[in-house]
DNA sequence: TTCAAGCCTGAATCTCACC
DNA sequence: CGGTGAGATTCAGGCTTGA
């Protein structure tokens, strides 16, 4: 089982550290956070003003955690940090980074040749970007947000069911819309000037918590800035690291962070899918008499029917053996899924699905 | 001024060249060809079978063009291609590559590295999508394609007013909205059995080479498969090269440029707009509730502001119509996006746009 | 002829606990 | 670590079928 609390490690949870985010890591024991969301430098490269058409100034990166030499350089530091968030990463953790297609690419080739396995690129399509002024590319409305498992047999965590809840019961597509930050979120300072650059909607960090962490996790942040992450992460019920170089980032960021009030521990759970509910042998329900040996149990088209044994085993002709055998033997199929084949005649003529029996059962413990 | 039509050298212009596009390439002059579309190989490595919930079989890529040692193999494959495309390239010509997460960062960083400026990754959001039948990840619903000058220096064409009119007078993002291939666009041998596993939706192509091209250029695609690029850009009055390993994909493309008709070309100049997303009605929010009748709209300054009526018309002072019409009236301007200019006073004080809501709508479907 | 319901399929790195 | 078996798992769009 994956450890919600402490390991007997000392981690620095719930802090923000003031340093270079290599070193700082260097100091975490090995396998010990759950999960990584990371927003490097983009190394955006951007010479002279950009002025929109109206001639005001575009207040955009200029800073000088954001200048690299070149991309060799860039490429150094990314393969430096990652490599140290590997080494923290537990083994069934997750990793997202997030770029543009200034060093995206450079992100992604590191995390392969790292070792991490891609399980997604996501596509943040922001509802709002700013339009290209000088008409000569595309409208750039989107950033890249990479998924990555610590290696290719990973156990990670994925909380399906949660993902299907946030998008209408629809499983969640790797493209999504959210607005940028701004407004009452964006952090200002007295003059009204936006305190970071690239702040990142806190939306946006809420769905990528709540897809690969449970409550209690430590989510790592090795780029903090103005502390989206931590926030959102304690909000949710779950814990953080935060690293940030700048002392001025990281101390808007535990001023945010001290804000922010979890939500009720209930509310934090993610939707269980039935993967993680507890397993209920069909026998159990035979023991107890709910489906009494000896009961018939009907395909929904009433094509087959199997007989209950004793122990929990069906027969069907010549065919013997647990729920899911016997469905998959009788459909010539490669396998099946016996509660969600297999019926049960109800008095009044109608069929129950087994699984709506397991369900009961569960429910009441 | 770029030549559109010969440049006294011998190119073998609508024609596809049965071999490695390598080889191929290098009998090429220098400095050749406008635009070059490429979809390689994407390195899948895909292991056992996939099946759908309903057991039947995913008849996925299983390719021997598909298969790679490993990535450095993979990598070294990559730069020797590009390396000749971007001779091949003209100055002021620029590439576009698709690829997914499986490969796109290596074709990024090889085209960066190669110097390659990339001008932008352009987001294929795919209308219908294979699920993911397993849950364990989020649904792969799109490919990038990243676009690129030859140099940073380059002074490359973008129609930029092509594309705005093909998106209803919107800049044109990088998020591109374009359902699969599929149906009789799709083809087939006499089986019925797809011809190709991975053929690009002309629509996709039609975008591409419109916004980077002018009629008589010419345009070259490394990797034709059965042609999608060859007969797109036939259609537009371009003209192309097609190079293709596979006898057979290279018959079938021969087959299916051969039947494409060249559009008038007056036409070929300005593209009438296809609407590839589903038109969203002001009404529809209205009448769902979301933004109820009665509900006032503010632009930006609040130096406006209008009711909304219950058959999806607004209302500000005399200016009766829709958001667009009445936007335009109040500002004197000729027209107006109402999407983009009218908002929603939130309870906290703050404005919504509609086209937030209008998204969110078109997200959830 | 029309319409509704059902079928088929798409670049896919697609399980996991237990013995 | 490998083998075994329970059992979890799908959306949109175009096409076909049949009333």
């Amino acid at each position: 089982m994956r450890d919600s609390v402490g390991t007997g490690l000392d981690l620095p949870l719930d802090q923000v550290m003031v340093g270079d985010c290599i070193d700082l890591m260097r100091r975490l024991p090995p396998a010990s956070v759950h999960a990584i969301f990371a927003d490097p430098p983009y190394n955006l490269q951007l010479k002279g003003d950009l002025r929109r058409p109206d001639d005001s100034l575009v207040d955009g990166v200029d800073e000088a955690w954001d200048r690299f030499d070149d991309l060799p350089a860039y490429d150094a530091f990314t393969r430096a940090w990652l490599a140290e968030a590997r080494r923290v990463l537990r083994k069934d953790g997750t990793i997202w980074v997030i770029g543009s297609y200034h060093n995206v690419f450079r992100l992604g080739a590191a995390l392969q040749d790292l070792g991490f396995w891609v399980l997604n690129d996501i596509i943040w399509r922001k509802a709002n970007p700013m339009p290209n002024f000088r008409g000569r590319r595309f409208t750039n409305a989107h950033e890249t947000l990479i998924w990555a498992a610590r290696g290719p047999e990973s156990k990670y965590r994925f909380n399906y069911a949660a993902m299907k809840a946030l998008n209408d019961e629809l499983q969640m597509r790797s493209d999504w819309f959210i607005p940028l930050c701004t407004g009452q979120e964006r952090l200002r300072d007295e003059t009204g000037a936006k305190l970071h650059p690239t702040q990142k909607p806190e939306a946006l960090l809420h769905r990528v918590i709540l897809a690969c962490t449970a409550p209690g996790d430590v989510v790592l942040d090795p780029f903090l800035g103005t502390g989206t992450t931590a926030a959102v992460a304690r909000r949710l019920g779950r814990r953080f690291i935060g690293l940030e170089r700048d002392p001025a980032y990281a101390a808007a960021a535990q001023r945010r962070v001290a804000a922010v009030a979890p939500i009720p521990e209930d509310a934090a759970q993610v939707t269980a899918g039935k993967r993680e509910q507890p397993r209920l042998p069909f026998g159990a329900l035979v023991e107890r008499g709910v489906i009494p040996a000896g009961s018939i149990l009907v395909d929904r088209a009433r094509r087959w029917s199997a007989t209950v044994a004793a122990d929990g085993s069906i027969r069907c002709g010549r065919a013997q053996g647990s729920i899911h055998q016997v469905g998959a033997a009788v459909q010539e199929a490669p396998s099946c899924n016996g509660w969600a084949f297999w019926h049960v005649e109800q008095p009044g003529g109608t069929l129950r699905l087994l699984d709506e029996y397991r369900a009961e059962m569960l429910a009441a413990r």
